[in-house]
DNA sequence: CATGGACAACTGCCATAGCAGTTGGCAGCG
DNA sequence: CGCTGCCAACTGCTATGGCAGTTGTCCATG
């Protein structure tokens, strides 16, 4: 333990920002500029010019664009340069598929392991969004969602889901981000799903809460427009 | 093009794997120890000792470590040292699970995008199939089955659908290495479930198709030992 | 004017060296 | 014997330098 000790021996807590690796926090910091647009799609991002943007070497960059490539997020041609990728509306659009099933999927390892602090925690943010449902506070509410869908990933326990599901929700802010908000945001609807999930956990229906979870992912798809049609249930029979 | 030029103009297949970087190569030979088991859980694999063992240096060994930490296979500790990932059954089944949602998904895809080509593709793997099944060669059944998936996989052009499988595939394999092999393999019925998977797909009907993918996986790896129960469906009503 | 070739300015890729934090053991003191 | 403190041998992490391949420009040549 090499430093922070109080007089009476409580250990001060560490500000863990700190003690993250460059390499990490160029990764957080490449990925966050391109799902907010500051790195737009085709643009060239070399190690080097990077590197010196961000006041680092060339290295720790070099790790983050290899991650970011195995999120896809960028695409390097040997020795010829690295790009960020295209997204079109149709890879959005799968993407969206494939972190509706694998939201799914939390949801229903969540309904078999979420413990009951875990549930009483949901159960607070249900009331936040509640207030943030009658005060169409946009903001909060975005706030409060991303705080329900990642903790409902933490209860899952599972790294590879919890890392390939952030790696998702960030493709989600880009598709947000290009403000193709086709149809109206039904908010009061969007609770009523946040809370059948919840009660689905409570009844530890994993089958439940995966298609609860699942339907409710991809209808918020298709009101952020990435998704294409409310194709008709079952249209006739 | 630097090289591999003969006199006609011809161009000579390129080798591919000298063309692969160095810490392409690693990432994939070390992802491969893990899976054969020749890296057992546990095992403290630091960059230096890799490095030297496979002849290069340390830089493209960690490159390849903290791929293999965003897939998963991985924890490093930081100034502490870096340990193959533990794989208890209970983080096996998760994944299981959430490979059967996935390939779902590609299958879904894959109905709505692969052409002629494709089809008839799979038709000349379900041949090899139903011999290999006829002759009870699990051999070439598997290589059989590893072609089947990954051209569906490769049918949906998304990358990183198919990177993720790729991933899960690899656990996939390592379960298999551990020989929990609970119950005996249904040749006929594995069969049975990839014809009707292509015929899902000729139809191109997305949900069926996921509905079949899915079951087939949850199924083989229930036989594979992986997967717990066969829980009744619908156990009584 | 058009074309081909060489040079300079990139690029990703890799090896080396060294920093800082961690660990395990061993000596020395109580 | 038991505990404390130091030291050497690790570890992951980062910076630097340089290699090889690619590209674009500019000049010389037909």
């Amino acid at each position: 333990m090499p430093a922070a000790k109080t007089a009476l021996g409580r250990i001060a807590p560490l500000a863990e920002e700190d003690t993250l690796s460059l390499g990490e926090r160029a990764y957080r910091r490449l990925r966050e500029c391109i799902v907010q647009g500051v790195l737009p799609a085709g643009r060239k991002v070399s190690e080097r010019s990077l590197a010196t943007q961000l006041g680092i070497s060339a290295q720790p960059v070099r790790e983050a664009l290899r991650r970011l490539e195995q999120d896809g997020m960028v695409v390097t041609l040997p020795r010829r340069g690295t790009v960020v990728a295209e997204m079109g509306p149709a890879q959005l659009a799968e993407l969206g598929r494939i972190r509706a099933a694998l939201e799914g999927v939390a949801a229903a390892l969540a309904a078999e392991r979420m413990d009951a602090a875990g549930l009483s925690r949901l159960a607070a943010i249900l009331a936040r969004m509640k207030s943030g449902t009658e005060a169409a506070d946009h903001d909060a509410l975005d706030e409060a969602n991303e705080e329900f869908h990642a903790l409902i990933h933490r209860a899952t326990g599972n790294l590879f889901l919890i890392r390939s599901l952030g790696s998702l929700r960030a493709y989600d802010n880009l598709g947000r981000h290009r403000a193709i908000g086709s149809q109206p945001r039904d908010l009061p609807k969007a609770l009523r799903e946040h809370r059948a999930i919840v009660a689905a956990l409570r009844r530890r229906d994993p089958a439940l809460a995966e298609a609860r979870m699942r339907g409710h992912i991809l209808r918020s798809l298709v009101t952020n427009g990435v998704l294409p049609p409310p194709p008709r249930r079952r249209p006739a029979r």
